[in-house]
DNA sequence: GCCCGTTGTGTACGGTCGTTCTTATGACTT
DNA sequence: AAGTCATAAGAACGACCGTACACAACGGGC
């Protein structure tokens, strides 16, 4: 640091406090408009913040939605291994993936739509498709702990299914269906 | 103005070949470079149209987009359904199910990407939620020409996350794990 | 007390968007 | 032959977009 600090061409994080606000709200906007109406200005408008706050903060758009998306599937992965982690047998383990299913993911309006919207934006973004892939990969090792790799993979897609189907279905699967679809997959 | 003919408000499809060039450019264009980018303008473009034309043969670019998809939803949904109608038993339908994913949906890049920007769609859309809608009952009811309907829609639902696992996971399950995973479910 | 670099803001630019509306065209009726 | 009107084209409008950039605020080193 003698001279010439370099100043930090790439990170931009001064105000840590506002940096996690505009996170959230970013999750917020895409969460009640889908991602395709999260600008910068709708974004800037939601958290209250200056324009010009946003691409200080962050570089782009895509790198803000990027951060919203991982801290969200950071979140919920987490969550998820913590509860899969306490079961202690395969059936356990099981009503654990229900229970995450229906209450969590299903249950909670939010974060279906959150992840519905994340896998179209990864469709397109490699950045963003990244984000699903390292979700997939945690969900399918948190599965791992108790199903071996061949029935984590295909529960894992299962319960992707389950979830979009949840979110543009009109009668979706309730908790009994879902566990008795798993349950024949994995029980 | 006395005579007034009411020059029929609605029914605008005056040129029909032009108008099915424009659902076909539209399903290029999506398939291409996605629903977002499925603008009146590069739709125009891509179909060497001028602009004006598409507002004129479609009343909004929602009303264009659900054309196309409802075209892309009878294809396919008539495909399956005729393959599933000629299957004798459960074990041939079954096969005629992975091989309906294999093929047509998972092999081709076209049809696959169409499938999921039509999720993504439709999870903001209504009227493009009412085409995923007919196209899941479509579905379903030709699964339940050899399952039960409780088994039907489980299938439905897995079926629905091997698609989206198929688009954006890195290493996505191949015919022999699909079959296995299905036979597993409705063998 | 002055200076200057860091931190943060607001405006402006160039572009694309959906849609509207004026205008051209050409075929059919009278 | 003239008039009419469905059909088609494309320019124009107002709005919104991501990003760049000039500039304000301000606190610490001389």
């Amino acid at each position: 640091m003698s001279a010439a600090p370099a100043p930090a061409r790439r990170a931009r994080r001064y105000d840590p406090e506002r940096r996690d606000r505009l996170v959230d709200t970013t999750l917020d906007v895409i969460a009640a408009h889908g991602v395709a109406a999260a600008s910068h200005r709708s974004i800037a408008r939601a958290a209250d913040v200056p324009l010009g706050s946003l691409t200080y903060h962050f570089g782009s758009l895509t790198d803000l939605l990027a951060a919203a998306f991982t801290r969200h599937v950071d979140t919920v992965a987490a969550r998820f291994d913590e509860r899969m982690a306490g079961a202690p047998d395969r059936a356990a383990a099981l009503e654990v993936l229900v229970e995450h299913l229906t209450g969590d993911l299903l249950g909670s309006p939010r974060d279906l739509v959150l992840a519905v919207e994340l896998y179209v934006a990864a469709a397109r973004d490699p950045a963003l498709r990244a984000v699903t892939q390292d979700w997939m990969s945690r969900s399918r090792r948190s599965l791992e702990r108790h199903l071996d790799p061949v029935t984590a993979r295909e529960v894992d897609a299962l319960v992707e299914g389950l979830v979009l189907h949840s979110a543009l279905s009109t009668d979706p699967m309730d908790a009994a269906a879902i566990r008795s679809a798993l349950s024949r997959l994995a029980g």
